[in-house]
DNA sequence: AACGTATAGTTCGAAATCGTATCAAATGGA
DNA sequence: TCCATTTGATACGATTTCGAACTATACGTT
């Protein structure tokens, strides 16, 4: 049948939109004043990924500009919870490296996470989770490549 | 099995917050000028749910504050987009109605965001999307549910 | 009716996002 | 080597988000 509804997308986007929103209100509230996702995002990606990355490889990582990325190190680090030191491949550049309260306001948040996720878990089946995240990853990687360069 | 691995969360949670950018994006580039999603949401919202609905009222359907509401409302008035009348049932209260130009530009950026799904469905099975619908109806009521009062 | 409380909306200020402009350093071709 | 172009980072300004404080109106109890 030729004839697959495109509306679903709008409702799919909807919904992802309110999900957004309620989630990071989620994290918001377990993180220090002050600090808000973006903060987070930035200190995740460090500790999994790439710790001593450059301002300008995180901010691509991301899709968010540069300028936005300046901002939220500068918070980052007027926390100390993350170090910019001159990147000495490049004169242009720093490299961005998580200090130890750093990495443990990202363990001590994903902590408090865990414990609100398994409180989640109780009323949600993650089975289901389970199910539809490659669907999500897919829908992601698809619109990823689909954006104009 | 009392073990249900919470960090599903955290990864869908993650692959929604990168979507919803996205999607984002694809929205407020088929938008004029000075109009960003939360414009259109409005729009969207008194066109398909609640022509003539309070501020209060629609602040409380998007969980956004006061202030914010206001602040968008300024907007879409601005460009002729909507208008705003005392309410006749409540002297502090004001009606939000769509004008033309509010109702024109509402279908004609459904219309471009047609065009734009059915391109993507030719790259991703909307029955994958058909599939996940009910899983995020559902996620997003658990939360909305679980929000603290 | 009178008064205390609750509610609708706005104003104001702080913080965040992001486009433009700017500067410094790297790169590459003549 | 020289110089134009590119690239990394920041400064600045406009817009957005949102909490706190404020005004005006409604409501409920007496």
């Amino acid at each position: 049948m030729p004839d697959p509804n495109p509306s679903v997308f709008f409702e799919v986007f909807n919904e992802i939109g309110i999900i957004e929103q309620l989630s990071r209100a989620v994290l918001e509230a377990r993180l220090p004043d002050g600090l808000i996702a973006p903060h987070f995002t930035v200190l995740n990606h460090l500790c999994r990924v790439a710790d001593g990355r450059t301002p300008v490889d995180m901010a691509r990582a991301f899709q968010v500009p540069k300028t936005s990325m300046t901002h939220t190190l500068k918070g980052l680090e007027a926390h100390g919870l993350v170090e910019l030191r001159p990147n000495p491949e490049d004169g242009r550049s720093k490299q961005v490296w998580l200090t130890d309260a750093g990495r443990a306001l990202r363990s001590q948040t994903i902590a408090a996470l865990g414990t609100e996720f398994a409180r989640m878990a109780a009323d949600f089946d993650t089975e289901r989770l389970l199910a539809i995240r490659p669907v999500l990853t897919d829908l992601r990687i698809m619109m990823d490549a689909a954006r104009d360069p």
